[in-house]
DNA sequence: TGGCGGGGGGTTTTT
DNA sequence: CCCCCCGCCA
């Protein structure tokens, strides 16, 4: 068989020697590194444990396998035990057979177990964290000046995830090999950077960026005394002065790094001692045994290895692979243009400075005796550069986006970058593309409208075995920067019975069957009202007999029964699906919650308590947990584009480029974090106190933080591996269209959405219990249109709209028995308020008032907050927070179409109206208008 | 054109 | 709290 394609052969012939293979999106890379992999096992000499081929993924590496069994002379069973495999499992691997000794390299009295459990979920992982924490915070008083700024102990948890991909390990004295200065950072690296952003431009005319950058120096902080000036810092040329730089970097940090080691330590040894392992150990453990047991080394030492999506490892994990190979028959694959994964701390310069790092690297490990004794030059090249996915439409376009500023002010060398790229030639043998951009105010209506347009449209007529043919929906891909986007897609998607299938995460104990298994877990454990509430409200119990109930624990018969059976179940995954089983959940989500639920018990063996605690923190912090889709129906694909990498669709829509969206902010703020040029670095938080004593350095890390280089570049890649997903067209969508979109060669359309054809015309089955007036044709007038407009405008100032919506929220989980706790002054408010009343508490309902206005009948929609009803009267309560309280007279119309409303469904009662002001608790009677003064208002 | 202050909006991705 | 954008002023 012969290959048309000369740089493919190249790399599958050349087996033996070091190759950086540089390949493209669909450039046929699992092709030709199964056939290399074939081609190398297919000599007499060579057996299948000789070569290691590393994937990114299980998937991946199932995927390799199955290639290369179909086209070699090797079976399946045969590669059963091939290590073609992720760094993970490999690890996991070696460290079973041969790892039981390597804590004790660094110091750690305890031993590797083969049945350590490797926590796979980071839910699991953070409650085990959360606990270590708890243990270290009570036995290390000498830490607590620093715990105390640590306001979420998780990011302490990515701070070591971080450290030990970089290869920084505690040893029980100190740091292992070169990890202290790895910690104090690389002051060199930092002034090269620095050098890189702080040239004058314009000639000299302009300031530097990052004199412009430090404008904002101290803008929004407080900084303690010793706080270098804003003048100092920036200086009075076109360009900062470094020595302020130095000075910073400079800086004592022994306390912080102390903290770091007994922390570091300390997890480790809690994690062995309960048996447990995370990615992160795995890697470690594996590197520390490798290092200094150079008998195992030389067992491993393979003849052949092959990494592929080079681009996404870390440097621990090129390392792990210098001490893994045993000759210099080292090829590693990938595509720097598609390096997405720095968050999983995978340094997009293994790829792009591969023979620097390689020689670095090497002297590294060989620093106190040799271990890589292969060369380590010469490397060869190959660039694979025909693209069997896309029209060289597209793939031109794409290269695009590797160049686009991701804001007004970003300036890139496109020039520099365009010649790093290999450009990609298509070989289909047709041309026929899209590439559109849409702008509409409802931008999940128009994907949805689009999709429809575009299913049986010859515009968007597809390729397939070598004929055009109309596009149907399987044949399209929606991708998102988020789920959030895609879940809301998905839900609207729903409402218009369009088929569509969204892979990836939900936030599966938020749904309606985990909240009612937690509810029947509080029964169990101790018959908590807020158990019982939400359970007896599920079963339509009003307000005023669930108080009489839980008052007097007189719970119905049956619902005791079930208590009791579910009693004498011992498993927990039994006890979930029997309370799924009685609501009808049998959907993917209670399967993904059963098995959730079971993997939990099995790894930390739960109590019920536990249990109830484990959702609980599931529900607060929402956790998200793939779900798998019944596959085979011709439905819409909606993922990341994280998880679209290595996918390949006919038409691809790349949703919600918005401003603010696409590229993100850059993560939340963190007291603790680690870069290799800055070095690990505290940036205490505020307090709410000021008067508590605690240390501010802010000013360094502000500082030193504002030279590191700009981060949008992974930002460009990710756009650049959505566009190069897709085979012939390529849509973008926006609400508002970000920097990306705006600058990409592509002209924005407004898009008029239209309703999805495949809408099946339901009517909403109505549960409230306000009836619906009946007055024809309703026309949409909100309380709110009736209000001057700066007064509506007003309430989202300030804590705004949002946060009122969290205290309704809090509101209604709180009379639900979902949430308890108040934890501010207005949450507390609604507590107090609703403790207070006595009769049966009605929240959230809709409400229509019908009017005439210049003769027309016209309705009036609105949502009453609260309303409590009595033997003898109604009282209506609004919340409002504190910021709208100059507005109360606006607020009397609105509030005068919910009196009337009640007035109606409750006749021969007293009605009152008040507003709840929540910041303060006071409570304002408010006077209501009469119809006609509506009436008159409308007009 | 370049320097500066005020206003407003928003807080991922997952082996 | 942090950052971007806008617009004012020299």
């Amino acid at each position: 068989m012969t290959n048309p394609n000369p740089s493919q052969q190249r790399l599958i012939d050349s087996t033996d020697g070091l190759y950086l293979v540089d390949a493209g999106a669909g450039t046929g890379k699992t092709f030709s590194v199964t056939r290399r992999y074939s081609a190398i096992v297919d000599q007499p000499s060579v057996e299948p444990e000789d070569v290691v081929l590393i994937t990114f993924t299980r998937n991946a590496a199932r995927e390799m396998k199955d290639r290369i069994v179909s086209h070699s002379s090797y079976t399946t069973r045969e590669l059963a035990d091939a290590p073609i495999q992720t760094f993970h499992s490999l690890c996991s691997n070696i460290l079973d057979r041969y790892g039981s000794n390597a804590p004790q390299y660094l110091g750690i009295d305890d031993t590797l177990s083969r049945s350590s459990d490797v926590i796979e979920e980071s839910a699991i992982e953070s409650s085990l964290f959360a606990e270590f924490i708890s243990t270290f915070t009570d036995s290390c008083p000498e830490h607590h000046p620093i715990l105390r700024v640590v306001t979420n102990p998780g990011e302490l948890r990515s701070v070591l995830n971080n450290l030990a991909a970089r290869g920084i390990f505690p040893t029980k004295d100190g740091w292992y090999r070169d990890g202290r200065s790895k910690l104090l950072g690389d002051l060199d690296g930092l002034l090269d950077a620095v050098e890189a952003v702080n040239q004058p431009r314009n000639g000299g005319r302009k300031q530097s960026e990052l004199k412009k950058k430090l404008y904002r120096y101290g803008k929004d902080s407080t900084f303690l005394p010793d706080a270098l000036s804003k003048p100092t810092v920036r200086g009075n040329e076109k360009a900062v002065p470094v020595d302020p730089i130095k000075t910073a970097f400079n800086s004592d940090r022994s306390d912080l790094i102390a903290f770091i080691h007994d922390l570091y330590f300390s997890y480790l040894e809690f994690a062995l001692a309960r048996n447990y392992l995370t990615f992160s150990m795995l890697q470690l453990y594996t590197f520390v045994l490798l290092c200094e047991d150079p008998d195992t080394r030389s067992e491993l030492a393979f003849e052949y290895t092959m990494i592929d999506e080079f681009q996404d490892t870390s440097e621990i994990q090129f390392k792990l692979a210098l001490l893994l190979a045993g000759t210099e028959n080292i090829c590693v694959v990938g595509d720097w243009k598609q390096s997405i994964y720095s968050f999983q701390y995978a340094t997009v310069e293994n790829i792009t400075q591969f023979g620097d790092r390689l020689t670095q690297f090497t002297n590294e490990l060989n620093s106190n005796h040799t271990r890589i004794t292969y060369p380590t030059t010469p490397v060869e090249t190959i660039e694979l550069e025909q693209n069997y996915r896309s029209t060289q439409e597209i793939l031109d376009f794409a290269e695009h986006a590797l160049t686009t500023p991701s804001k007004k002010s970003e300036s890139i060398d496109a020039e520099s970058i365009r010649e790093r790229i290999v450009h990609l030639f298509s070989n289909s043998t047709y041309d026929e593309t899209q590439i559109e951009a849409l702008q509409s105010q409802d931008e999940t209506l128009a994907v949805l409208s689009k999709i429809d347009e575009i299913v049986g449209n010859p515009a968007y007529a597809i390729e397939q075995d070598g004929d055009l043919i109309e596009p149907s929906y399987g044949d399209i891909a929606v991708l998102t920067r988020t789920h959030d986007f895609g879940r809301e897609l998905l839900s609207v998607a729903e409402e218009y019975h369009l088929p569509v299938a969204y892979e990836g995460g939900v936030e599966l104990f938020r749904s309606d069957a985990a909240k009612r298994l937690l509810a029947w877990l509080r029964i169990l454990e101790s018959d908590a009202d807020r158990g019982w509430s939400l359970v007896l409200e599920d079963a339509g119990y009003g307000m005023s007999e669930i108080k009489h109930i839980l008052k007097k624990e007189a719970y119905p018969t049956e619902m005791i029964e079930f208590r009791d059976a579910l009693a004498s179940l011992t498993v927990v995954s039994s006890v979930a699906r029997r309370v799924f089983d009685r609501y009808g959940h049998d959907g993917p989500i209670a399967d993904a919650l059963v098995g959730q639920i079971q993997s939990a018990h099995d790894q930390t063996t739960m109590t019920i308590g536990d249990l109830s605690q484990y959702i609980k923190t599931n529900i607060e912090n929402g956790n998200t947990y793939d779900i798998s889709t019944p596959a085979g129906t011709d439905s819409v694909t909606v993922q990341t584009i994280h998880a679209a990498k290595g996918l390949e669709y006919p038409i691809v829509i790349v949703a919600n480029m918005n401003q603010r969206k696409f590229p993100p902010s850059g993560g939340g703020p963190t007291a603790i974090s680690y870069d290799s040029l800055i070095g690990i670095r505290q940036r205490y938080l505020y307090d709410d106190v000021h008067s508590q004593p605690h240390q501010y350095d802010n000013w360094r890390y502000d500082l030193l933080n504002k030279c590191l280089p700009d981060q949008a570049d992974e930002e460009r890649r990710l756009l650049y591996v959505a566009i190069t997903r897709a085979q012939q067209h390529v849509l973008f969508t926006a609400q508002e269209p970000n920097q990306f979109l705006t600058d990409l060669p592509v002209p924005i359309d407004e898009y008029e959405p239209s309703e999805p054809t495949e809408e099946t015309q339901q009517t909403e089955q109505s549960t409230l219990s306000v009836p619906i007036p009946d007055v024809e044709e309703p026309v949409g007038y909100s309380p709110h249109s009736l209000m001057a407009e700066e007064v509506y405008e007003s309430v989202t100032e300030g804590r705004g709209m949002d946060f009122g919506t969290q205290v309704h929220e809090f509101a209604e989980d709180y009379v639900a028995g979902i949430t308890t706790e108040p934890t501010n002054d207005d949450e507390r408010a609604v507590v107090s308020l609703i403790d207070s009343l006595t009769g049966e508490i009605h929240m959230e309902e809709d409400v229509y008032l019908p009017l005439t206005a210049d003769g027309a009948d016209v309705m009036v929609r609105g949502i009453v907050d609260l309303f409590c009803v009595h033997d003898d009267r109604v009282e209506i309560i609004d919340f409002k927070t504190d910021l709208s309280r100059y507005a109360e007279s606006e607020y009397q119309k609105q509030l005068s179409v919910y009196y009337h409303v009640i007035r109606s469904v409750y006749p021969d009662r007293q009605v009152s109206v008040e507003i709840l002001y929540t910041a303060t608790g006071e409570r304002q009677p408010i006077e209501p208008l009469s119809k006609n003064d509506l009436e008159e208002l409308i007009k």
